[in-house]
RNA sequence: GGCCCCAUAGCCUAGCCUGGAUAGGGCGACAGCCUUCUAAGCUGUAAGUCCGGGGUUCAAAUCCCCGUGGGGUCACCA
């Protein structure tokens, strides 16, 4: 139940001037509407007056030009306690592109910000009643590409100290890709000749050449397949591939670039087509924004027009996922989109880079922090702690609970930052338990279950015999959830959730600490008191699931 | 240089959109709590120029302006 939006009509006052205080002796719901009138404490007293007759109001009182207002718990307890936490319905379709990443080697930590917004984006509003289709737009042409592919047709053999660093892996794709990679670089630099072969690589495949393209799009395709591992692992699955060479295979690209030749923007530099976007505030050193090479070749520019607008076709609305780096690209593209009169709904949710502090993985070369490395050592740490304290416990059920607990604190670690924030990696923070971290969420949800198994559900109960503080903080904190997710919605900031549910997950286990409720003696605040545990399990198990962490049986 | 983002205790972070009651948390430190539904938990203590300076307002961490520091971007790269 929206107490807010319920008592702004009654009292016909805007919402925004009720909030939730921090202390429960100030109230559930404070409304600051007063230190806008005249007489402040007058118009206070009036407004306890109003309150007071409202059925959901309990009491209330003034505090000078505040007004406290305490509900009435029985009847909002009741209600939420007895529902199903449902679905949204009926938002229509949308395209949520994420991760994206160039499949040159293996997703590296910096890069899996973008897949863990993404993946809680598509969960967030797919709950909120979207029709979520999850994209992953696959750069299988350009330069790295072509050069792994150099690499693997001249049979380069990579260097063994590479291969003993990543020695676990050193049979994935992905990172063999990124060991070819590696080798076929240096050997290209040290060369002119071979660097003139990567051109003419290049040269063919942006222009169409289907041979040329097909066989540089295989490169990337196994690599994808390694990069595809390490994402499933972590629960991240996608419903479509679309590679970027199709859209020249296609022709798109070309028709597109036809299209925009007849805009009053189309300029010619020095032999390369382009758009003069000034106006529109995209001043170029070029003096304009290339689409078609003096070469003839497509840029990547062109093909992201032929890819948006191949998409527009599937659903109504368009989410990405971008790094701040893509702003600028990003406005291009949609005001592009825009000169050729499409008008589509496409939106992008730019988060900020994520740097890496540890020693550990700033020195080395090449990559340094693969997913998979860190999420293997988060294995190993958490299984040691759950066959200390579950004894009994098989190996392989162990190692199981333990993936789930450290790809959540991983998670966790990283959804919970706003994302226009930086974020300096630190491998330990990212390992950790206790505290504000998944592993924290986790255990309080397998408290809560646990506790449910030993019992039935009853069907019957009575809100009002939640009296306790703990009771009604975790009670009214429960009530939050569904304006936490519109909120998520809006802002696309998952770190809304993340919030969220640590603090349901403390209220609860202030809750646990403070009343026994198995034991409990009188049936009627028991079964009260299970269906209050049980409605947190249900909402803190579905707030986990929306960041995309799993709940284990044990801990 | 132009444009965009960020700045809150030793470290990390919430609050800023929509201005109001002593600026919430977490880590780390210190002190307590396990014969009781799992202590990955709970309780308490110490720790703050909310980057600086102006302005608007009865009221500014929050809004506006000017700075400072950090990041991003302005490719015939993707």
């Amino acid at each position: 139940m929206d107490v807010i939006s319920e008592l702004s009509k009654k009292l016909n006052i805007p919402e925004k001037f009720f909030e939730i205080p921090k202390d429960t002796s100030m109230g559930d719901i404070a409304c600051k509407y007063a230190f806008t009138k005249e007489n402040k404490i007058k118009y206070a007293e009036q407004l306890v007056k109003k309150a007071l007759k409202l059925k959901v109001v309990e009491t209330a009182r003034n505090v000078g030009p505040y007004v406290n207002i305490f509900l009435s718990w029985t009847q909002i307890g009741n209600e939420l306690l007895k529902a199903d936490i449902l679905k949204g319905k009926n938002k229509g379709k949308i395209v949520i592109e994420h991760t994206s990443t160039n499949p040159t080697g293996p997703i590296h930590i910096g890069r899996l910000r973008n897949s863990l917004i993404g993946d809680s984006l598509c969960r967030i509003y797919d709950f909120y009643g979207f029709d979520v289709k999850k994209h992953y737009y696959v750069n299988d042409i350009g330069r790295q590409v072509a050069i792994i592919t150099w690499g693997i047709e001249n049979k380069i053999k990579p260097v063994k100290e590479l291969i003993e660093k990543y020695d676990k892996y050193k049979n994935k794709p992905d990172f063999k890709t990124f060991f070819t990679y590696v080798e076929a670089y240096k050997k290209i630099s040290k060369n002119i000749k071979f660097d003139s072969e990567i051109d003419d690589m290049l040269r063919k495949s942006e222009s169409g050449d289907e041979k040329t393209l097909r066989k540089i799009s295989k490169t990337a395709r196994n690599c994808l397949k390694g990069i595809n591992k390490t994402l499933m692992d972590m629960g991240i699955k996608f419903n479509s591939f679309d590679y970027e060479s199709e859209f020249i295979l296609n022709k798109d690209a070309f028709r597109i670039a036809k299209q925009l030749e007849k805009l009053k923007e189309f300029r010619v530099i020095e032999g390369a087509k382009a758009v003069d976007l000034s106006e529109f505030g995209f001043g170029k050193r070029s003096g304009g924004t290339v689409f078609l090479r003096q070469n003839g070749t497509t840029v990547y520019l062109l093909r992201d027009i032929a890819y948006h607008l191949w998409k527009a076709k599937k659903a109504s609305r368009m989410l990405n996922v971008l790094g701040e780096d893509h702003k600028f690209e990003f406005n291009e593209l949609k005001t592009l989109l825009k000169l050729l009169g499409k008008d589509i709904n496409l939106d992008a949710c730019h988060y900020s880079f994520v740097t890496l502090k540890d020693a550990k993985m700033s020195t080395r070369k090449g990559i340094t922090a693969p997913v998979d490395r860190l999420v293997d050592e988060g294995i190993e740490k958490v299984y040691k702690r759950i066959i200390e304290t579950n004894k009994n416990i098989k190996t392989e059920r162990a190692r199981k609970i333990a993936k789930k607990i450290a790809v959540g604190a991983v998670k966790y670690s990283i959804l919970k930052i706003d994302k226009n924030k930086q974020i300096s990696f630190s491998w330990d923070d990212a390992l950790k338990f206790e505290g504000e971290t998944g592993p924290y969420c986790q255990y309080a949800c397998v408290r809560a279950k646990k506790l449910l198994k030993k019992t039935e559900i009853p069907s019957r109960f009575d809100a009002s015999y939640l009296v306790l503080n703990e009771e009604k903080e975790l009670l009214r904190y429960l009530n939050e959830f569904e304006n936490i997710v519109k909120e998520a919605v809006v802002k696309n900031e998952p770190s809304a959730i993340a919030h969220y549910m640590y603090k349901l997950a403390y209220y609860f286990s202030k809750f646990y600490e403070s009343a026994p409720v198995l034991s409990e003696q009188s049936r009627y605040i028991r079964n009260a008191r299970i269906r209050l545990v049980y409605t947190f399990s249900k909402i803190l198990e579905k707030s986990l699931n929306l960041l995309g962490i799993e709940v284990p049986a044990i801990m």
